[in-house]
DNA sequence: AGCCTACACGTAGAAAGTCTACATGTAGAC
DNA sequence: GTCTACATGTAGACTTTCTACGTGTAGGCT
């Protein structure tokens, strides 16, 4: 996958995949990986400084645990994030049908 | 149309719209335009470098011409530039796929 | 003890391409 | 003579991702 593409797309991964429950970094990449059935791996040095982006602009909430001896910082969606990713729900299908439109090659719908 | 999101995928625009007949500049940010249903605006600063820079790859070859007093130049796709727009396309659908089931949120499916 | 892998967070600096803003010029309508 | 559409182009800012590195714990294996 060509790494220049997600570019634009990052915050709706994001905040898509804490959208059920609050996860920490590592977990999030995780996440992003089994969602996309393995093609998707996004390396921490764009995960870690987008979450913090994301946290400074309000979307996401943050705090420290501590299990099994490490440290973890878990984000959760705020309020605002959450309407955030309905906009980028809506900004993705427009996006991707305008595309493929112009492409003429639209991809497969989902179940 | 956050301007971000097309990083990476101006390519593939611009290629296929390239596939049927050479364009100048002005006519492919018509055509772009016209494809997308009047969304997509994209500015000349972008197209005319991306132009330029696809031609330096070998995916487009360009001649001028006068038209009513007016200098064109004139692009058209190379066979390089043809097989590529396949890869585009085949990458756009596995892109579209791929962001779509993370976020949960697919596209409508094109005719 | 020593090594390796998985887990876990983070930063610095490079890289790339798009955007904004500007610069230039013709043709034709009003 | 002014405005809009047509037509191409460059310079520099901007944003964000990526690569590469640095730090540290836990647990398994030999």
């Amino acid at each position: 996958m060509n790494p220049d593409a997600l570019r634009g797309h990052m915050d709706a991964l994001l905040l898509s995949v804490l959208e059920d429950e609050p996860l920490h970094g590592y977990a999030i990449i995780e996440a992003l990986q089994e969602r996309s059935g393995g093609v998707l791996s996004v390396p921490t040095g764009t995960v870690y400084p987008a979450l913090r982006r994301l946290e400074r602009i309000g979307y996401l909430s943050s705090e420290w645990a501590t299990v099994g001896g490490r440290k973890r910082r878990t984000y959760r969606l705020t309020e605002s994030g959450r309407k955030q990713l309905q906009g980028e729900r809506s900004a993705w299908r427009e996006f991707s049908t305008v595309i493929g439109s112009v492409l003429r090659a639209e991809s497969a719908a989902l179940g």
